[in-house]
DNA sequence: CTGAGGACAGTAAACGTTTACAAATCACGA
DNA sequence: TCGTGATTTGTAAACGTTTACTGTCCTCAG
């Protein structure tokens, strides 16, 4: 019975606004207003009601109103490929912490691996009132890149840095820390390199990564040995593509695998094996996550300094929106840090 | 020369509004909103026409007017200890994923471990618009929880499982999945149990699992071992924990971790040590991340549903805002992972 | 006592939408 | 021809802010 005020549609707003602290201070919004933001263009009397006002109601300005006036709303959206992994969630997490100590706010969106259709899942972003969106690699939708350009959004390549890029891109180079790796073994006298990639699908991580193994095997007038795995959808994969290359190429001295979990899975299957790790067959990862130190043998990988990237990449979006001073791209250096699962070659049969 | 516009600060505003979509369609805005938001009540010509000027200008309705003036957002908040955290991020991904489908957007905030002071933290999400926050862990500020109250903000726990709180809240019970763990120990044989924690400080999931397993061992009139690692600080402090296990009580035959990581640290002490697992100790580790399995031994762990339960939580918020259905607490089963770390316990000296 | 000028407070407009209401148009039967 | 009612469109107000402009009051020098 009584139907309860027929609200319902109308309900939500039982946050105070800036009348309902003007009327419990006898004073108009405007000096709200005033006494809340610049606090010394309004005496000091009144001010204190105000603010005791305020106060008294849990009072919080209205964003959404402020935005709509001041036509900014301090809001920078992320897109990643997912959330559920270490190597993105920490260069998000900075982004995010970034943000927030500078007064913005982040949108986080997943995107999948797939770069190419990437403008209608912006679309929400941009309706809600993002001023910058920071992207993870890159950026293979026109249509996005047309209407970023078009409408002055800013637009931010991160996490992999690219050396020809359409926008501006932070991150490191993906092709120049295999390069890195590879030399490494080399260096330590290892000839017989093969590869395990990740699907490269959509993925211009894998892509780089490959493309420097290739770049140096042609150099060295080799053919390069490279097995895919898909650990996305089986773990024990990593396994499978070990196996086949110990058939197909038994004189490989190392192994370079383009990502940690490959080399945990490749490290079991070679214990099953009965092949030594790192005396008969070096190995390594890719991304310093916290576990490669604890493999046994602990395992030789390439470091990214996720934290800085993302720091850096919420800072230059910031700047670029508070100063005008124009996105730059930026290459973090990555750190090859050498593990027991590297040794030097056995000596040869 | 001649000053660029002097815009500079007003100068946000590049997209179209839809002012620019009714004048270039010829037709007053209320027929542009008609038009787009309910085309059955506007005459096909029209709705073309209006259509058309719209694409043609990539006008996207913006979120802030429309914010303001329905009175909805469709924002919901996401805090949760940190991003970088596979068991945290899989969570927070699922709640980003069914917000986007449902047509919300979230913001995600890390807040640290800490839950005490999350009001502070808080104050932004809700003045950007928040209708809903989802927090994990258990809420420990008062304030947040009476502004919450006052003002109608719906408020959900999630990620853990509280059979006593405050607020509704959806996830898995820490208590039960420890007590699961350690009978199936007990089942197999072994009555010498011992924990490595986490800190418990202010982690409701480290505090509950050692709840249960104080009482368990108190239902079995033994004094429970538990040992404290500092993992964040020193990832190889697993192993210390160990030693002093090893050293106070050598009867020990299986060891309960309360986190994967100190498990891997622990395994490798353990055979540096020489101690064979499972043969010798068997060990657990929580939180089923994908490494639990590629580890030798396999390591036995506890199951946690993350996307289901981040899912969960997500719908519920939102089937709260869209038809005031009250928000329900929800327990969702945890499942142990039986693998080769645990065995039957070695026969007495 | 008067006037100028400074300090402060209030009024109203604007930001981009949606929507109640009014107005216009049209079809059609009397 | 006109009136009626249905259909379609336009007008204007409102959402919560900020801020340019105007107005008021006070102080103080002339």
């Amino acid at each position: 019975m009584a139907k309860p005020k027929s609200q319902a549609i109308q309900a939500r707003r039982i946050r105070p606004t800036i009348h309902d602290v003007a009327k419990a201070a006898g004073v108009s919004i405007a000096t709200v207003s005033r006494a809340l933001n610049s606090p010394d263009s309004v005496r000091k009397e009144l001010r204190e009601r105000v603010v005791a006002a305020a106060d008294s109601m849990d009072y919080m300005a209205d964003s959404v109103g402020k935005a709509l006036r001041r036509q900014r709303t301090q809001i920078i959206s992320t897109m990643l490929p997912r959330l559920a992994d270490p190597l993105f969630s920490a260069v998000a997490s900075a982004i995010q912490e970034t943000l927030e100590e500078n007064g913005y706010l982040g949108f986080v969106q997943t995107s999948g691996f797939d770069n190419t259709n990437l403008f209608d899942r912006a679309k929400r972003l941009i309706e809600h009132g993002t001023e910058g969106l920071i992207i993870f690699g890159r950026i293979d939708d026109q249509r996005l890149l047309d209407y970023c350009r078009a409408h002055q959004l800013p637009l931010l390549s991160a996490y992999s840095y690219f050396e020809k890029s359409e926008v501006p891109t932070i991150g490191f180079d993906n092709y120049l820390a295999t390069r890195q790796l590879v030399e490494m073994l080399h260096t330590l006298g290892h000839s017989r390199i093969a590869m395990i990639s990740g699907s490269d699908k959509g993925n211009d991580r894998q892509q780089s990564r490959i493309r420097a193994f290739r770049d140096i095997n042609a150099e060295l007038g080799q053919e390069p040995v490279i097995e895919f795995t898909h650990m996305d959808f089986d773990m024990a994969d990593g396994g499978a593509a070990l196996r086949r290359i110990m058939e197909n190429h038994p004189e490989t001295t190392a192994l370079v695998c383009n990502r940690c979990v490959i080399a945990f899975s490749v490290m079991v299957e070679a214990r099953r094996l009965g092949i030594a790790v790192p005396e008969h067959l070096s190995l390594t990862g890719f991304d310093d996550i916290d576990y490669a130190a604890l493999f046994d043998p602990s395992l030789t990988t390439v470091a990214v300094p996720s934290e800085k990237i993302g720091r850096a990449a919420a800072k230059a979006m910031i700047a670029h929106l508070e100063t005008g001073a124009p996105l730059g791209s930026r290459r973090f250096e990555t750190e090859v840090i050498l593990r027991r699962s590297v040794a030097r070659p056995r000596a040869p049969a």
